[in-house]
RNA sequence: ACCCGAGUGGCGGAAUGGCAGACGCAGCGGACUCAAAAUCCGCCGGGGGGCGACCCCCGUGUGGGUUCGACUCCCACCUCGGGUACCA
């Protein structure tokens, strides 16, 4: 016997440290982004470079994504896998706050910290090509996108609420305001109207609703955009007030003969001027009440409804009949017309304010198919006790009484427009994206201020405006950015007249950050373009991509509005920039996320320390599908290994059979032949299951489908060189490192990516005899074992003669036999 | 409240109209060992019957339905998770 044939055991740190070397020297992981056979974008959600690193949950998300592109890679596509970090934000800025040091000092370690784990997990990236969007060679192009939408007049400046804390003296995100106080010092959170940065994503809503239809994207996602863009279709209805007239916008033109009060929302512009002399007081009072309360409570739904009313009246225009004015803030400015008609008799919010106000209740729907209107119509004279939000038949409504509700609908918005009282109207929930951010850590918005000239872009010679490198970046209670009182930064020649100009001194959105970075990735390197027409051309849109669904709304959102609005320009040729988006699973743990406030954020480095990044990998893919996710325990992770252990004894024992000349006996020699007929069946479903699993990232059954594999090779002894390898081939997508070393063992030169996923062939799939189950009655009572060829006469010619189908059948003869090929018989008596 | 998703052994999960519990963890029994670890072999949803090969009954959150046949499809409900939150 030669050393060879000694049995050497696997050493996962080893054998990872080997390979990690490896494909940097030989730049494995590095495709020709020029000439690429057959391009494949894999595209994983960047992270924030947290100062906790990166946690189990971003290790499964990472982990599922790579193994979906080490797949691809094996089926013959040049895939590209690039990552980077989404370093700007608040989260950055607080954290920097919070620990005393500068986010340009805390966020170069973090991300180095990053990397070190990125790598070390096996992560097939191109790091040539990684994005860090604080660096001003990315936030460069940044505020070139933005300069882009301002010259196209999607940018645009107004005023807008928002959330004041008094306390910290800075501006709040609505998700930092728990109870209206404010979640970092419990101050009650006021409201502030501050002019504000805005994007026109509302001008998109119709075409990025409609555009959802042809994505190969999860339902989940699709339908939670749908939700987010939220269209309505309904109509616009003026009444006449005091001499002039107020427009609202309705869901439900149906009702207005049920319309018994209007409501104005206290910011609507006509409250001062129809409100009578008698009710100004009280009208103010309410109104300066509601404008102090914060954004988050006022849109509460919980809180009890309150409202004064104006003393005007309005006639409504379908019964000619004079109804109340109220103000009240459950209705909101923002949306629709700011007003509302309100029918209490058929909308709860309204039924709930005309109860708490003795206003007037009538219903104009019946429920049931029928026309009733006789015996409905003696209903308002009752109490009703709740709103009646279903469908129906008109009542109380002239004309229109005994129409069905959908099409009262139609007839009555067609009887408005005739009458010149109104018209049908679609509306969407979506607001316009407020980009500005009254922060420091953040890409300044490249805007120039000069009193003669007006607001001026900053040329794009001098772009990046560059974040100055302040000290104190801490928020203060003027409103405006900490950037102001960097006085040599602040003031600036204006770019048209060269007089004395102000910056802008907001910066933008973390999400404007990361609605471009995908494009980026393959042009980074190229610092005089934002992205090169031909690279973009070959690698874009985005062939997969995964991600948390936390993102499903506003991330994939807002990227699909900027794509939409360069599209448009002329800059990229595509308008949807992911063809392909899965939502992965959320890793929790005891039941919460992972967090550093809960203290339940679980870091990876103990486990790849103790058991290597292969069988962690392997581990959390076989956890369950990618897109379940699950509580984080870590007790099955020793099944992983013992699976990997396994195969690397039989990938030893075949090389060492193979390698020696003077070594492999006979006997073992013999050993290599071709696997039984059974075994190749199991052979072919092993790899077919594997591949669906695969592709459907559903890895767990992908992995457990080569564990029985791996298994019924070692019970038959079988050392099929062909059949080894394909095992190897198997498992590389999850444990990369190990398949590496395994292939190398295997006697080959190159990277085992460089080879081919196992094609099967479905027809050796099946064995050659089959068991199929004998049902009575739908119940198993048997099993029988037939030819693959055995026609159906013969296998019902079978079961019936099974002495465990005779007992069943009482000596009966079935009234009815189903046959199912191959698999089933069930005889009905 | 509304929208979405999920409920299957002790645990993670498999089976998307056709043998429920694949694969793995944990557990139990055995082999090897002075011993332990590792490894290997066997058992492993509950109940009942048989010396035994085996056989019977129950079982996929609850209640109904469709079907020859339902974890799977339909209706209603319960529980948990996520998202949205007065959007007229």
């Amino acid at each position: 016997m030669t050393d060879r044939t000694a049995e050497t055991a696997y050493d996962p740190q080893a054998v990872e440290a080997k390979w990690r070397a490896r494909w940097a020297e030989r730049r494995t992981n590095e495709p020709d982004l020029d000439r690429p056979a057959a391009p494949f974008y894999n595209l994983m959600m960047f992270p924030y470079p947290s100062a906790e690193g990166l946690h189990v949950g971003n290790m499964f998300a990472f982990t599922g994504a790579d193994v979906y592109g080490r797949y691809q890679r094996l089926r013959g596509r040049t895939v590209f896998e690039p990552i980077g970090y989404d370093a700007f934000g608040i989260h950055s800025e607080n954290y920097a706050l919070r620990i005393g040091e500068h986010p340009g000092v805390v966020i170069p370690r973090n991300i180095a910290n990053f990397r070190r784990q990125l790598e070390r997990v096996g992560g097939m990236f191109d790091w040539r090509h990684t994005v860090d969007t604080t660096d001003p060679a990315y936030y460069k192009w940044t505020q070139w996108i933005f300069l882009e939408l301002y010259k196209a007049g999607k940018a645009f400046k107004k005023k807008a609420a928002v959330n004041w804390c008094p306390n910290d003296k800075t501006v709040l995100a609505n998700e930092q305001v728990e109870g209206g106080r404010c979640e970092r010092c419990g101050a009650l959170v006021e409201q502030r109207v501050l002019e504000q940065w805005f994007f026109r994503i509302t001008d998109y809503a119709g075409r990025l609703l409609d555009n959802l239809d042809g994505l190969d994207w999860s339902d989940t996602t699709r339908t939670a955009q749908r939700n987010w863009i939220g269209r309505s279709d309904g109509a616009e209805v003026g009444f006449a007030v005091a001499g002039s007239t107020v427009r609202v916008y309705t869901t439900r033109p149906d009702t207005i003969f049920g319309a018994t009060f209007l409501v104005l929302a206290p910011e609507h512009p006509l409250v001062d001027a129809i409100t009578v002399p008698g009710q100004r007081a009280a009208v103010d009072a309410y109104r300066r009440t509601a404008l102090a309360t914060d954004v988050v409570s006022r849109r509460s739904g919980d809180r009890q409804k309150t409202g004064v009313p104006t003393g005007a009246t309005a006639i409504n225009p379908a019964t000619g009949r004079p109804i109340p004015v109220w103000v009240a803030d459950y209705v909101l400015m923002e949306y629709g017309t700011g007003a509302i008609m309100a029918v209490p008799g058929h909308d709860e919010r309204d039924f709930e304010f005309a109860t708490k106000y003795a206003l007037p209740i009538v219903r104009v729907i019946a429920e049931g198919g029928s026309p009733r209107p006789a015996a409905f119509a003696a209903e308002p004279e009752a109490t009703p006790s709740a709103a009646y939000t279903g469908g129906g038949r008109m009542v109380n409504s002239g004309e229109f009484d005994g129409l069905d509700v959908e099409a009262a609908k139609t007839r009555v918005t067609a009887w408005l427009e005739s009458q010149g009282a109104g018209e049908g109207k679609t509306l969407y929930r979506l607001h316009d994206w407020c980009v500005s951010r009254q922060r420091y850590w953040g890409p300044p918005i490249p805007i120039i201020y000069c009193d003669h000239c007006g607001p001026q872009p900053v040329p794009e010679r001098d772009l990046p405006v560059l974040l100055p490198p302040v000290e104190d970046f801490r928020p203060d209670d003027s409103g405006v950015s900490p950037l102001a009182r960097h006085k040599e930064w602040y003031h600036v020649p204006c770019p048209a007249c060269g007089r004395e100009g102000r910056r802008e001194t907001d910066v933008s959105d973390t999400f404007l950050d990361s609605a471009w970075y995908f494009l980026r990735y393959p042009s980074v390197g190229l610092d005089d373009r934002p992205f090169d027409p031909a690279r973009t051309r070959r690698w874009l849109p985005v062939t997969s991509y995964i991600g948390g669904n936390e993102h499903a709304v506003l991330h994939l959102l807002y990227s699909r509005f900027i794509m939409m609005v360069l599209h448009e320009l002329g800059h990229v040729e595509f308008e949807e920039p992911f063809t392909r988006f899965r939502a992965h699973g959320m890793i929790v743990k005891d039941g919460a996320k992972m967090s550093k406030t809960k203290g339940n954020i679980v870091v990876p480095d103990e486990y790849i320390a103790k058991w290597g990044a292969d069988t962690f990998r392997t581990y959390l893919m076989f956890l369950g599908p990618l897109t379940d996710g699950g509580d984080f325990r870590d007790d099955g992770i020793s099944g992983p290994r013992r699976f990997l252990d396994k195969l690397w004894s039989l990938v030893g024992e075949v090389a060492a059979a193979e390698g020696g000349a003077s070594g492999p006996t006979a006997s073992t020699a013999g050993r290599g032949g071709p696997p039984s007929a059974a075994l190749t069946a199991k052979w072919h479903r092993a790899k077919m299951r594997a591949t669906e699993g695969m592709e459907e990232l559903r890895y767990n059954t992908s992995i457990a489908a080569v564990m029985e594999l791996l298994n019924a090779v070692r019970e038959e002894g079988c050392h099929h060189r062909a059949l080894v390898e394909e095992l190897v081939l198997l498992v590389a997508p999850v444990a990369p490192h190990f398949a590496e070393e395994c292939w190398e063992r295997l006697g080959h030169q190159g990277s085992v990516f460089d080879a081919r996923w196992p094609a099967f062939d479905a027809a050796l799939a099946v064995d050659d005899s089959l068991e199929v189950v004998v049902q009575v009655n739908g119940k198993t009572r048997s099993r029988i074992t037939i030819d693959r060829s055995a026609a159906e006469p013969e296998v019902v010619a079978a079961a019936l003669a099974d002495p465990g189908v005779q007992r069943h059948l009482d000596g009966k003869a079935p009234k009815k036999t189903i046959y199912v090929p191959g698999r089933l018989v069930n005889l009905v008596v």
